[in-house]
DNA sequence: TATAACCGTAGACATTTGTCTGAGGAGGAT
DNA sequence: ATCCTCCTCAGACAAATGTCTACGGTTATA
C-alpha cells in the first residue's frame, strides 16, 4: 500500500466488479453485471476503466478485439487502505474502539459473538 | 440518518474540526484549528461551509458580525451511515466478517483483547 | 453475404470538488 | 480620526467526476 488513494463511488463500483470476478472481464460483462445496481452505458464504463487504468488500479489486455480488463490491486490493499483512514478519522487510530462502537451497534447473533469469543481467547494464547 | 451522503474530503475535515469543537465556532477558528493539516485561506473553508449548510450538514447563527457554525449532524450519525456503506461493499454487510478482519490486522495489545473479551461476554448475558 | 449485435475511441458537457484573489465593511488600538 | 486586523461575499477557475451520443470497425449468424 504505497499512497493512499480513494476511489470516487462510480469507479469503486466498477472495481468491485473485477474484484469478485475470477477472471479479466470485456467492458460489455461489466455493464451486465452491474445491471441491478447501475443503469450505464458501455461507453460510461469504458471512461471509469480508462481512468483506472490511468491510476494503476487495472490492466488491460489489449491483445484480443474485445479488451480484457482486470485488478492491478487487490481488494484486501484497497479495503485496508480504505479502513485504514476511516479508522483515523472517526477513532483516533484506535482499532480497539472502533470494534467496540461495531460491537454496540451491528446486529451480532449469538453465534457471531461466540465466534469472536474463540478467536479472541486464540489471539491471546497463540499470540506473537 | 435519512439518505445516506457521503462528504468529499475536504468538507469532511471541516466537519471534523466542528465535531471536535464544543461551541460553535467562526471561519478564523476552523482555520486555525486545521492548519496542521490544510494551509487553507479563510476564503476557502468559507465556501465548505457554505456547501455543508446547503447539504445540511451544518447550522449557521448570523445574527453577530462573525458567522458561528455548529454542527446539524452529530459525528455518530455521519460515522455510522459511513461505516455501514463500507460495511456493506466490502464485507456483504456482515459485522462479524469487519470485526474479524480487524482482529487480525490491526494491532491490538493484551488489555485490548481482555477488554474485548469481557464486552463480548457481557453481551452474552446481559443481551436484550 | 447481409445483418444484427458488439466493441473501442473520440468528443462533448454538466456537476461537483478544491482553492484563491479581491472588494468593501466592522472593530479595536492608537 | 487612522490603521491594522478580521470578516463576509462575489466571482473566478482548474481539475475531478459522472454520463452520454455518434462514428466506424468486428463478429457471429441468419
Amino acid at each position: 500500500m504505497k499512497n493512499w488513494e480513494r476511489l470516487p463511488e462510480a469507479e469503486l463500483d466498477v472495481m468491485l466488479t473485477l474484484w469478485h470476478a475470477e477472471e479479466a472481464l470485456t467492458v460489455g460483462e461489466i455493464v451486465r453485471r452491474l445491471s441491478g445496481i447501475r443503469t450505464w452505458k458501455s461507453a460510461t464504463v469504458h471512461v471509469l476503466l480508462e481512468r483506472l487504468e490511468k491510476k494503476n488500479f487495472v490492466q488491460v489486455d489489449k491483445s484480443g478485439y474485445a479488451h480484457l480488463y482486470a485488478p492491478a490491486v487487490t481488494e484486501e490493499e484497497y479495503r485496508s487502505g480504505e479502513q485504514h483512514s476511516f479508522l483515523h478519522r472517526f477513532f483516533g487510530g484506535s482499532a480497539k474502539k472502533m470494534i467496540v462502537s461495531m460491537l454496540d451497534a451491528d446486529g451480532l447473533s449469538e453465534d457471531d459473538i461466540e465466534e469472536l469469543t474463540a478467536l479472541l481467547r486464540d489471539k491471546k494464547s497463540g499470540g506473537k
